[in-house]
DNA sequence: AAAATATTTCGATAATTTTAGAAATACCGT
DNA sequence: ACGGTATTTCTAAAATTATCGAAATATTTT
């Protein structure tokens, strides 16, 4: 039996990977990000966001638009405002690439024991 | 007892966490710190880098003066060669950083359990 | 010490990204 | 339908990054 937030494993090849890599290495954008993140499962409206982070309306939205167009972030409209949510399915996929494909094979759990 | 690849834990803030992203989100270099990866520890000169993915050798010495200053790589000279490696520690730092703060405290392994 | 090899730095251009005000679009409440 | 709020798209400028040939630097070999 599978417990409630499940998931599939999401393949990644390097193209997209360098795309998310790309969208998350912008001091800006991982703000952005992270915020979304501490947001949960509900996410943020944009206008939240601008108040949060204090970035123009217009600058924030391109942000906003790179992170969604790899992937990274949802955006739905409810109303006259726009939740913006991170995707955790797309941002594991990211981390799993270069936990299997970066990291030599050694995983974090390893780690976690070799520290220990 | 401790394992022979031991390392310690590196703490990872966000400013250093968008450098290192933003190091890797470029296909080119992507491609380079994967290859690096697959090298091993004795890692690559330039030259077989060079070779390897048919970069200019300026363009190359630009993209590992940028992996190398983040800290993802490492690069030592051994005569008139100049040998690269990866830096697994910081790449797992950046991974740990990622796992922790962007993933919404879901680990990979509750993940890999879900998936079974 | 000159020639050869490996790599970087210089210098200049092209390409892309970032930024943000202003105008446009979308939706709600009246 | 109009006025107000939320957000995006347009447009243009500034800033940064990417590219790469040529010159410079470092090291080995002869």
């Amino acid at each position: 039996m599978l417990s409630e937030n499940t998931h599939y494993i999401i393949s990644m090849n390097e193209e997209t990977a360098a795309g998310r890599l790309e969208a998350l290495g912008h001091q800006t954008r991982l703000s952005i990000y992270r915020l979304l993140v501490k947001a949960g499962d509900d996410g943020l409206i944009v206008g939240d966001i601008q108040k949060a982070l204090d970035v123009p309306a217009s600058t924030l939205s391109h942000h906003l638009a790179k992170l969604a167009r790899v992937g990274l972030v949802s955006q739905g409209r409810r109303g006259r405002e726009i939740y913006c949510s991170v995707d955790y399915d797309e941002m594991r996929a990211l981390i799993g690439f270069l936990t299997e494909e970066c990291c030599t094979g050694v995983t974090l759990e390893q780690d976690a024991q070799d520290a220990a």
